[in-house]
DNA sequence: TTGTAGGCGTTATCAG
DNA sequence: CTGATAACGCCTACAA
C-alpha cells in the first residue's frame, strides 16, 4: 500500500543518490581503482551501512568485467573416490598455491557424460582444469574449448594445442623394474590401476589393454613391461589399500605360482600387497619384494619404507595453476612435463633362490 | 583495416540476427523455456554452429536470472587437510547428492581470516554452506549474512536464526565412554581432536578447555567425562593417524601410568593409537582397548573392527545441502539434529584385572 | 577529484 | 509461436 511496495537490495546506485554522490564515485570507493577524497569515501561508506548495501554484486561485476575469479577442476568419476587418492588431494594443494596470484576459487564438477544443466556449459568459469582425461572427459574438454577458455589438461592426452602437465610415467615405471630386476627378481607380477571407468579387478589381456582409456595406467604398465615384457598383470579396482590386498590375495594364493616380486602402480596398492604378504605369513622383502608408484606419505607401514617412484603431485597442481595464470594474462600456456625420482626403499630385496 | 577489426565472440543477438529471428527466440532455443517451430529452432541452431556459438555465456545469464548456480562450501585451514580427513569427504558426497536437484557446482572456499579479495565476499555463489564453524568462521558468517545469501552451517552454533546440521556429540560419546566402562576399565585416557585453530598436541586443562573454540571436540569430550569425569585428556594437532600414533606413545609410554583403554575423539585418531600400542607390543583389546568416533570405512585395519559410534557424514552433507536446496526455493531453513549410532567392535574387551 | 553515458549478454514480460 | 523492449547491477572511458 505504501512505498515499501519494493524492498528490494540495494544497488550501487541507490548508494550513490543516498551519499549525494555519482555512482562511478561510489563503485570506485568500493573497488579502490582510484583514489577517493576521504570525506567523499566515508559519505559512501555510510550511506552503504545505512542502506545494508553489502558492496557490490559479484555477478554483475563479473559480467561486466568478464571475469568471474572461479576455475572449474574436472575430476573423474565420484567427488570422493577423487579425494580417496593421496595423489589428488596434494595435487589440489599445488593447484591453490599455483592459482594464488588469481585469487580465485575452485569450483568442483565432475564429467558427468549424459547429464543436462550442471556441466561446465554453465558454469560461469574463467578457465578449466581437467584431471586424468579420459574418454569421458573429451566430452568436457569439447565444451570447454569451444566456450574459448583456458584449459590445462593434467596426466591425459587432450591433443593437439592443448597445455598439458605430464609425468614420465613410462620412465619411472622402468626405472622401478629395472632395480627389481638388478635384484635378480625374473618371477614378477604387476598390479596395476584400473583401465578403463569400468575398474574392473581382472587379468590384463592383450585385448583388456587395446581398450584400456586410462592414460596413467597404460604408460606406467609399458615401461615396466620393457624391462619384464611377461609379467603377469591383474587391473585393480581403484587406488586403495584394500584393492592391493584383495588382488595381493589372488596373486599370492598359489604357493606354486607366485612370483617373487609384484610391482603395484600406486603406494596404496603396494601397501595392500604388503598386508596381503603378511596375512599369507610372507616376509617383506625376504620372500617377497614389493614396491610402489607415488611416493605419498604413507601412513601405516610400520618400520618399512616402500620402494617407489616419486611423483612431483604438489608440484603438477601448481604447475597446472601457473598455466592458467599465465593463459588468463594472455600468454600461451605451455606444457610442462614433470619427472619422477626414484626411491629405493626397504619393502624390495633380493630374490629369494 | 578491413571488417575483421574486432572478432570478438558472437553474442545471442548476432547468432538471432544470422537466423533471421529475434534475440528473444534464439534465447528461449537454447534455454528450452517456450517451445519453438523446429524449423525456427534448427535455423537458430545452424545459425550458432555457423558463427561458432557455444550458448549463452553464464554471467550474463547469472546477472539476469539473480542466480549462478554455485553453492559455496566453506572449509576450515588448508584445503588438503580438510580433505584427508575422511569425514569431511564423505560430507562433500552428501553435499552433492542434497544439491543435486539444483544442479548447482560447489566452490571451495577456505575460510582466510586476513585475506582480501578471494573471499566469500566476492564469489558469485547463490548459498553458502560452513563446515565447523568457528571462531574464525564467524567473520565469513557475518558477510554471508550480509550479503543475504541463504546459510546453512553444519556442526557449529552460527546463534539465532541460522538454520544448523548438528549431531549428538556429547551422547553418542557418553554411550562409548559407558560401554567401556561396563566392561570394567576404571582407568582410561582420551585422546581429543584440536581446541582450536592453534592445534596444539598438548594435555588439556580447565583453563585451556575454557578456550576451546571448536564445538565438535568440546561437545565430545564433555560427552565422555560423563562417565569418566577425571580422564587424562590429550588434544591432538589434528584428526590423521600419525597423530594417534604421537598422542598415543605419549599416553603408552609409563607402563606404571598406562591406561586399560583410550578414547579417541576420531577412528584416524584410534587407529594411530591402535599402531602406538602394538609398538609398544600391548595386544588390542586383550592389554588395551581402544575405541574412535566417526564409523568411518578405515582402509587397513587388518581384521580388527574398531569400536566407534557411527555418524551420518554422508547423511550430513545431505542434509545440509536440502536445506539450502529448500531456502533457494523460498521456503525457510530449518535446523537438524542428527544422532550416531553405537557400533561395538573387536577393539575393545574386559578391562585386564 | 567527480559526474555522465553507454554497454557487458541475457532473459522476462508482454503484445502481436 | 515469435518479436520488441526493458531491465539485471555494475564498470569505465571520457568529459567536466
Amino acid at each position: 500500500m505504501s512505498s515499501q511496495e519494493t524492498p528490494r537490495r540495494p544497488t550501487i546506485a541507490d548508494v550513490a543518490r543516498e551519499a549525494g554522490v555519482a555512482t562511478s564515485t561510489a563503485s570506485v570507493v568500493f573497488s579502490g581503482k582510484a583514489k577517493v577524497a576521504p570525506a567523499t569515501r566515508e559519505r559512501v561508506l555510510a550511506a552503504a551501512a545505512d542502506l545494508g548495501y553489502a558492496g557490490p554484486d559479484p555477478r554483475a561485476a563479473s559480467l561486466r568485467r568478464g571475469r568471474s575469479g572461479i576455475v572449474a577442476v574436472v575430476l573423474e568419476g565420484h567427488l570422493r573416490a577423487a579425494f580417496l587418492d593421496p595423489v589428488t588431494t596434494a595435487l589440489m594443494d599445488g593447484l591453490t598455491d599455483g592459482l594464488a596470484e588469481l585469487s580465485a576459487g575452485i569450483l568442483l564438477m565432475r564429467d558427468e557424460p549424459g547429464e543436462e544443466g550442471a556441466g561446465i556449459a554453465d558454469a560461469p568459469v574463467d578457465a578449466v582444469v581437467l584431471i586424468g582425461c579420459s574418454a569421458r572427459t573429451r566430452s568436457s574438454l569439447e565444451i570447454v574449448v569451444g566456450r574459448g577458455l583456458p584449459v590445462v589438461v593434467i596426466e591425459g592426452d587432450a591433443g593437439e594445442s592443448i597445455p598439458r602437465i605430464t609425468l614420465d610415467n613410462a620412465a619411472a615405471s622402468a626405472d622401478i623394474a629395472r632395480h627389481v630386476r638388478d635384484l635378480g627378481h625374473r618371477d614378477v607380477a604387476l598390479v596395476t590401476l584400473p583401465l578403463d571407468t569400468e575398474r574392473e579387478r581382472t587379468a590384463i589381456t592383450p585385448e583388456r589393454l587395446a581398450n584400456a582409456t586410462v592414460d596413467v595406467t597404460i604408460h606406467r604398465l609399458a615401461g615396466t613391461r620393457e624391462i619384464f615384457p611377461d609379467a603377469l598383470a591383474i587391473s585393480a579396482a581403484g587406488s586403495l589399500i584394500d584393492e592391493g590386498v584383495l588382488v595381493g590375495r589372488m596373486l599370492l594364493a598359489d604357493p606354486a605360482t607366485r612370483p617373487t616380486a609384484v610391482l603395484a602402480q600406486s603406494d596404496l596398492l603396494a601397501v595392500g600387497v604388503i598386508r596381503a604378504a603378511e596375512e599369507a605369513g610372507l616376509r617383506v622383502p625376504e620372500d617377497l619384494s614389493v614396491a610402489g608408484f607415488d611416493g605419498i606419505a604413507l601412513d601405516g607401514l610400520g618400520d618399512l619404507s616402500l620402494t617407489t617412484s616419486v611423483q612431483p603431485a604438489v608440484e603438477k597442481g601448481r604447475a597446472a595453476g601457473e598455466q592458467i595464470a599465465r593463459m588468463l594474462r594472455g600468454e600461451p600456456g605451455i606444457t610442462q612435463h614433470l619427472t619422477c625420482r626414484f626411491h629405493a626403499g626397504t619393502t624390495t630385496g633380493p630374490a629369494p633362490r
